[in-house]
DNA sequence: TCATTTTCTGACCGCATGGCCAAAATTTAG
DNA sequence: CTAAATTTTGGCCATGCGGTCAGAAAATGA
């Protein structure tokens, strides 16, 4: 177990240790978005996942730490699912719509990760009692929305509007679709989906 | 204090006491918008208003009891005001931009209020561990804004669309221009007002 | 004034939490 | 097989929470 790739030396890790981190992780998951998050404790995600308490502070430095890790695990999913839907679109209500059904396709298939990711959001705070991840953590999503509203603006396709207001809007629409459906599991998502990408399509259009 | 009105026996509340829970939903307001819902103790509560926490058992059932007080007295302000602002309306698309511009004129008068409100509609758990307030809150709204569609739609002025789904989209993004402006201060809420009414009123005409 | 009622205080309780650690169990290496 | 390193256990701790209570203080009414 030493010499298995020259890693750096102070953050190597086993393979047990990769798998009970993935394991814990995976128990926090299901914990959170059954019973939200501020039920989650550290007794509770370990009894769920069958081993003791102190395992979960062997491998993580401490909750906020797990939390952080589940959000790492769980977030990189979307933008990689949606972005291979939007490849080969150039035009840019296409991409409007298609980053519309993606997401709605990648929640359908990840609603417990989703619903976890979701609760954290709203209750993990810093140190400083801020929201750890509230408005920030959209940045990178309203910068890629942005992206297509100047695509379609430049090419007269869109009308002109706020950006910024647009995407934040859309953004919202999106995330609460996804919360009316954890909400009401026989909410039709998709039909759901297609009537947002008709609105904003509608928005957006000269 | 006794023959003051013939009111229910079990519920008379003297003039001091009706000041004194005031008072305590004020602080409770001002340390949830400050600090979040999560470390609003009563401890905490009681020591912003400058008196003992027994004080707030003493008034309060419990926390639940103030919690759910703090939200009544804030909850109905906003439909008076937004309904002041659509007397006389009747086209559809002059109600939906008098009622998004109603809104966020609320908004800016009552920054601290609304802020814990939506903390505790967001955090707020019933218990049976399921949130109190969450999309159920929002019913009223929603029907209301299904009405002003119902017009427009009966009317010939706006298209056929999904009516749940448009007033779950434009409520949502009514609340996240409001977390926006929180985290912003700086944030132009009137700009952002007008442009949301432009895009609903484009997602919503034939 | 003084007895009665209302209100307030500050200490206390039981409980759950996150974190900690010595010792046991297990796995690995020689 | 044996020794060393890794991993797990289960109990313990301090902290902060909501809630309770006896007694002090204040307001009230005659």
């Amino acid at each position: 177990m030493r010499s298995e790739n020259e890693s750096d030396v102070q953050k190597r890790r086993s393979f047990i240790e990769e798998a009970r981190r993935a394991q814990i992780v995976a128990s926090a998951v299901e914990v959170i978005a059954e019973g939200g998050f501020a039920q989650a404790s550290l007794a509770r995600i370990a009894q769920h996942a069958g081993i003791s308490k102190g395992v979960i502070s062997y491998h993580f430095a401490g909750k906020d730490d797990l939390m952080v890790e589940v959000v790492e695990r769980t977030y990189g999913l979307i933008a990689e699912t949606v972005g291979a839907k939007m490849q080969g679109l150039s035009s840019a209500g296409e991409l409007l719509r298609a980053y519309i059904l993606g997401v709605a396709g990648h929640m359908r298939g990840h609603r417990t990760q989703l619903a976890a990711l979701a609760e954290i959001f709203t209750n993990l705070r810093g140190a400083d009692g801020r929201p750890r991840y509230g408005i920030k953590a959209n940045e990178e999503i309203y910068r890629a929305l942005e992206q297509i509203y100047s695509l379609g603006q430049e090419s007269g396709e869109f009308r002109h509007f706020d950006r910024r207001v647009m995407a934040i809007t859309q953004s919202s629409a999106i995330d609460n679709m996804f919360a009316y459906w954890v909400a009401y599991p026989d909410h039709d998502l998709d039909a759901h989906a297609r009537e947002l990408a008709d609105i904003f399509e509608r928005a957006c259009r000269s």
